[in-house]
DNA sequence: CCGCTCTCTTGACCTGGATCATGGCGCGGC
DNA sequence: GCCGCGCCATGATCCAGGTCAAGAGAGCGG
């Protein structure tokens, strides 16, 4: 009997998270916009600053913005009903951040690190998808993007192995990495994250995550550099398993 | 130096599987076009039949149609480096098969038992997406319904345990269900599917499946008739934990 | 510069489910 | 109806990784 209304009202106008803004330079990540669209979008944006910690947004508030991140790292997790956390995604500078279906934020998102981000009214971003139907396709490629990482971290999920998951975690860092010198095989990737975000991420314990990272460290194959930096002795090594 | 570029050409035009077309009665699954969409997809489709166990779409395969289920159930699947098979979905009468990305599909879809799909000629199908804003919008929507369909399923598969994953794997066909007479708080489910699936489906071992299964069974929530009826005793049960 | 706290690391133990193996059942063909 | 093959069930064994526990850094505030 919904059958005359315009699918729209249905399905409740979504916009997805994880889409990318940035220049295809920015390695692996594909540009979505030109550089007239992201001008467009920055126009309707304040850019607001968030400490480690600070909740961007709540799965199952009302939405009022999206976010544009220009700096740090955030990420979007669910809570399970048995209490456990499990991260969806790690979402870089120039990813968009604002999820949403019918209205409601469909998960969290929280700044890993200080954040730097435009925000962008959810009001103004309808007004501007309405004028622009190039940036409505634009969305839609990229919700094709979305689902097709998802996908592939869903995949690694199902295959066990934490060693494997660990190595597909890196591979996944790689396109953040700056070259090392002396090294053309090696790079030093930043991992911002805490070990627990990890796991979370990888559906591990933090436990299993700092023992598969020495592993790896044992076998000559990584160098750790503190914490929060890796250094890559062979690139080779994980590049062969991108699914 | 791709940024002077529309962005649809970068992307390449994807389309998504998954997008349900049936009424909102059908239970659980979202109504996303009107009658006259529907219709009009109908205009441009050719009803054809699939045994079990035929390929509607390979994964990297060119693109050339997509498929609206009309009886039957289909999986698609991606094959892991190692040989592992890893079902993504089980598909419905109602949904449509053939997620692309760049004029390719990204997985195999394959009949589970005997399938009817009208075909879908992309050629017409494009023409059909061009003329329509509507209809591109409902694509939209749906998209994100997949998006979060798979953040779902990632979830699941990421809070181990078996047990959790069969209930929550009825639970989601108990849209599907047909009431059962006398017993209003129970239902009968039908599982075309062989164990080896939704082993599969479900990250497990099909041993670890069948095990659950009679394992739920003993504890008096479950009652099978034959391999492929489930007779569930409480709906209580399962449908606290739709996540 | 010191000390506190939070996080990471490492070890010991235990358990859920993978794996291997065997036997039973259902179903389709003849 | 009978036979054969493929799927399913169930038991035995093993191990990856979860859990618990204790110690070591690291980073921050005072």
């Amino acid at each position: 009997m919904k059958d005359h209304q315009p699918a729209a009202q249905q399905a409740g106008r979504p916009i997805l998270q994880g889409v990318s803004l940035r220049g295809g330079a920015g390695g692996g990540r594909v540009a979505l916009l030109d550089a007239a669209g992201r001008d467009e979008l920055a126009t309707i944006g304040t850019l607001t600053r968030f400490p480690r910690g600070a909740i961007l947004q709540a799965e199952g508030e009302k939405i009022s913005a999206i976010f544009n991140i220009t700096e740090g790292l955030v990420k979007t997790y669910r809570l399970t009903e048995d209490g456990k956390r499990h991260v969806l995604a790690f979402l870089f500078p120039g990813d968009l951040v604002g999820l949403y279906e019918d209205y409601r934020y469909l998960n969290t998102a929280e700044a890993v690190n200080t954040v730097t981000a435009y925000r962008l009214p959810i009001a103004a971003l309808e007004k501007l998808l309405e004028r622009d139907p190039a940036l409505n396709l634009a969305f839609l490629s990229k919700a094709c993007h979305d689902l097709r990482q998802t996908q592939r971290h869903e995949i690694m999920l199902a295959r066990r192995e934490a060693r494997q998951r660990l190595l597909m975690f890196l591979n996944m860092l790689a396109p953040q990495a700056s070259a090392i010198a002396g090294n053309p095989q090696g790079a030093v990737l930043s991992l911002p994250m805490r070990r627990l975000e990890i796991a979370d991420y990888l559906g591990l314990s933090p436990e299993a995550v700092s023992r598969g990272l020495h592993a790896l460290v044992r076998e000559g194959k990584l160098r750790l550099h503190g914490l929060h930096q890796i250094e890559v002795l062979d690139r080779g090594d994980l590049a062969a398993l991108t699914g």
